[in-house]
DNA sequence: TAGATTGTTAATCGATTAACAATC
DNA sequence: TAGATTGTTAATCGATTAACAATC
């Protein structure tokens, strides 16, 4: 006799990684179209104001879950809340900053993360002149605390704005203290095991892009 | 009696954008490689440190012009100048930034845009308190000042880092003043000319991807 | 020499766009 | 009703990866 045992495997579809991207810019437009009290909003009006194709839109918002009307488009507040729940968005995910340099200080004191579901609950840095202190109303420890600190409060999130000398050495101490997604902000690469998630944002290769193609306008003009 | 005339049309072939952005990190490896006095470098080394493909990596370095040696690679300092003249980081470009707030501060104050070829020359500002001064040693003026900054300074990009709301307004005087690439650290959209570059360093973009991911990864662990 | 590595053509994969029936 | 719009399947496009001959 036989017992058959069917996992049951819920089908999720795979979220393209560009379609992820999108997503926050047609929250943008929510915003807006909120701030009007607009009631609908048809995906040619999202594939204008964000110069997009309207099919690609239709995909896009097809991973919300949510349906449209023919002739008169999608309800404006079920997609805000259906976006803010796809992005996670909706309520406050804990994160640390790692690196109260320039950059990290910059951050620090930016508003709208709020908006984004990110909610800094402090700071670290090595050197012990600015342990102690409160940067944007954030506290900044030494990085030698962060493992107790982890310990007392539970943050998946880290950021990363540290020299990328010290990337990779921070990293895996983070990871060790139980951190598991980062958002980097030095170029380095980081190799750390492969259920850590790492988000990079690294200015060079934007940066690259536009270099490249001021490079192609100036040949253009001559 | 006809006179034919063929525009002597150079073929260049159309650089993929994935491609582009891979640059920079090639270079970084390269830095390192140098560093080190290492003399050759094969695809398959870039390709370990930067987990890529080695495929990829040659067909991303043809785009250079360089040629390696089967069985040695390529030579370093070779590939180093050929990516620098890619990129045109070998000699600095002007750029004046727009909006000095946290992140426009922290932007003033990085020292490692020199790398990458970048050289910001002003900064301007809507504030009168911020005006006549200096951060990071960069002189600030009040946006009002921008038309005759570019008529006594040939500088073609512009940095954004500026509240959304006030965007599109700023790029559009600014286009008129002259500038024809942006790099823009706000989220709104910019409507400008087809001939006007825009890189948009939105950081919501890369949030987005970091929060699905965070959410699957507690999905999972329950 | 043998084998690691290059450079290129072909195959695959994934994302975007086109086509079109359904519908309010 | 007519036509704007949705949702989905098929076609296209572009980037990545596989296969393989050439070669130092």
């Amino acid at each position: 006799m036989y017992i058959l045992v069917t996992m049951n495997k819920k089908i999720t579809k795979v979220i393209p990684i560009p379609t992820i991207r999108r997503m926050p810019a047609y929250l943008a437009v929510l915003d807006e179209c909120m701030a009007q009290n607009r009631r609908t909003i048809s995906t040619t009006d999202f594939a204008e104001q964000l110069v997009l194709n309207p099919v690609q839109v239709r995909k896009d918002l097809a991973y919300t879950g949510v349906v449209g009307k023919p002739k008169i488009g999608y309800d404006t507040s079920e997609l805000h809340y259906a976006l803010q729940q796809f992005l996670g968005w909706q309520n406050l995910t804990d994160a640390i900053l790692v690196g109260v340099g320039a950059l990290g200080t910059a951050l620090l004191g930016y508003n709208g993360f709020k908006k984004f579901g990110l909610n800094i609950k402090a700071a670290f840095d090595c050197n012990e002149d600015k342990c102690g202190t409160t940067v944007h109303g954030k506290r900044i420890y030494h990085i030698s605390k962060v493992q107790s600190f982890l310990k007392k409060n539970s943050v998946a999130m880290a950021i990363l704005t540290i020299p990328e000398t010290a990337a990779q050495i921070t990293a895996e101490k983070l990871v060790g203290a139980g951190i598991t997604g980062f958002w980097t902000f030095s170029s380095a690469q980081l190799h750390l095991p492969a259920n850590i998630f790492i988000q990079y944002e690294d200015l060079a290769t934007g940066l690259a892009v536009l270099s490249v193609r001021l490079k192609e306008q100036q040949k253009e003009s001559r």
